[in-house]
DNA sequence: CTGAAAGCGCTTACAG
DNA sequence: CTGAAAGCGCTTACAG
């Protein structure tokens, strides 16, 4: 049904019917209770690209999560819908799967469905540091505002884009520090990704655990730099599991402690610990990242980096309200810290003599 | 930029434009080029509300997910995206409230959004029956294919709509059949959500653990039924664990198995047994419910049921297409049962004397 | 192969 | 308070 039919119906005109539907001040109450309840009954609703294509503008934001999606930026996503919803916009979720990462694909989709803003919810990005400098250029040429959250803008070309990016590579070193202030001198990192990437959590985590060793002056092995075995599910129980177990196999185990890119990693790295009759924290001292609640009801409990995700939510949602209510706003840069939780997966140790 | 813009930057008429940027036959293979090398260049992308439009249909079918999203339906999410992107069409994923699971909104969305097809991911429905069979029905006025994925129509009204339901009740029969099996009499459920909810899988599961009671002659205790302690976030962790310390508190343990209502919980209440020192499945066996990989990276493995995650999004994806393309075709209704997964949390013992 | 024109369903000045 | 009309940016018969 459309606005002229149901117009006819009531004996109106289309742009009465308008008025009504839009709770426009111009029309005299019985009218516009008359038109909506007819409306009711024959369920007539405006279809929205006409409305769109005549205002030419929607209240729609794009989020876009690229490849796999953990819990994590599940629970952030529900946190930024909530918050869109409350100041009037509308929330559409983009899945991009890794290849497709070009800044082609988002231009034509937002460009086509006239988004007002786009969020990008975890790493967005080519393997190659060179595409994802040259995306990044392209992407600033659409005429949309774009925050990044969660990660931040690497395209090494200054404040291009605004972002709310959780600090991975400080977290990663404060957790790292905690191992050696207890005694700890070697200590693996387990859930490297492949190279070359270094808009990914796990590139940033690795960079935060070397930082940790340079600064204490304890000498980089890498052969205690853990590799993922599942790389195309880097942050997964499987890839912890599987991981590690490869490592174990090699070689009898020649660190005291070891830093999970994520929580779930360290659970699965437990795993094969366990397996090979290693305890945690006993024969291996063990901390994760992320916080999940997974962490929290493991045994031991898991020492990991809390990540505040209601404060990442909130502080991305603000900056993108900024930059679509107030256009030509200058672009926002937030870090976000998260916080040490301990747990007793971590045990101190003499120091090596 | 507007295809009118383009057309006179590449001196040709609109109808032209029109034809390149849709691959049309007929225009010339230069012509086409020039003017798609122009819109690349300039940015241009057709907009999508004028050409929904005119077309008067998308090609987006519309995903609905109400209130808390588990891990297991984003896997099937992206699992129907893919299937529904290789048939070309586009998946739109919306969420909704559960105090606003009403006919209305839903009816609003896919009306003006032209939605050429729904798929309801979980449960959806009211917390009361009649609320929800009434929702079922005016859900069957509006003209757009719909299909029910991992929960059936409960409309109690016959095949109204089209559904794929993993046989959640069946599958609690068979992991409680298992315990019985094994010896055990005293059987407790726990994570059972509020009354007057056929919709939801924990009250599908709690009928399906009935019944195997039921059939074995095992009289029912009322008191071995635990209610979750944290409802609106059902299936966590956090909801095992503390349903469980809370019945645990109340008095000492009664039962020498437990099926959880599903795997989250299931290693929720672990945590809860092992703080109350009791070891699984020594001092009680356990079992959960959808396979999820935590249940495979737990120790003891945990016993639970497998939910075929490619198969409920293949045969959601085949039944909606069919739904789409076919006009007028006739509902389908497709059961789906999980498989025993065997872990090392359930022990034999001795029945009752 | 190309162009001129109608029309998809809305909204909003403009006139009354 | 209400109506008639223009126009948003496309697509597609229709005519050449």
């Amino acid at each position: 049904m459309t606005i002229r039919e149901l117009a006819k119906l009531c004996g109106v005109a289309v742009s009465t019917v308008s008025r009504a539907m839009n709770d426009r001040e111009n029309v005299s109450p019985e009218t516009k209770e008359r038109i909506r309840a007819a409306a009711e009954q024959h369920g007539y609703v405006p279809s929205s690209s006409a409305r769109t294509l005549k205002l030419s503008e929607t209240n729609s934001v794009l989020v876009v999560i690229q490849g796999e999606t953990g819990r994590l930026l599940i629970s952030v996503l529900q946190l930024l819908e909530t918050a869109f919803a409350k100041a009037g916009f509308t929330t559409n979720l983009t899945h991009i799967v890794d290849s497709e990462a070009e800044a082609s694909t988002i231009e034509r989709v937002v460009l086509a469905e006239r988004y007002r803003g786009v969020v990008f919810l975890g790493r967005y990005g080519n393997r190659d540091r060179e595409a994802s400098v040259t995306l990044s250029r392209r992407l600033a040429r659409i005429d949309v505002p774009m925050v990044f959250c969660t990660t931040s803008d690497y395209s090494s070309s200054g404040a291009m884009h605004s972002f709310v990016s959780a600090d991975d590579q400080r977290g990663a070193a404060d957790l790292t520090r905690y191992l050696i202030e207890r005694g700890h001198r070697r200590i693996a990192f387990v859930g490297a990704g492949p190279e070359n990437d270094a808009g990914h959590a796990w590139a940033q985590r690795l960079a935060g655990y070397r930082n940790a060793l340079a600064d204490a002056g304890i000498p980089q092995d890498p052969g205690l730099i853990i590799r993922a075995a599942v790389p195309e599910r880097l942050y997964t129980l499987e890839n912890g599991f599987d991981s590690l177990t490869t490592r174990l196999m090699e070689g009898m185990i020649d660190f005291t402690a070891l830093v999970a890119v994520c929580d779930e990693v360290a659970i699965g790295a437990a795993g094969a610990l366990r397996e090979a009759g290693l305890r945690v924290p006993e024969d291996c001292s063990l901390v994760g990242y992320d916080g999940l609640d997974l962490a929290r009801y493991w045994s031991p409990k898991l020492t990991t980096m809390q990540q505040p995700l209601a404060e990442i939510a909130e502080a991305t949602a603000r900056v993108m309200l900024n930059a679509m209510t107030q256009p030509g706003h200058a672009t926002e840069q937030v870090w976000i810290r998260g916080s040490l939780l301990e747990g007793q997966s971590v045990l101190p140790i003499n120091p090596q003599p």
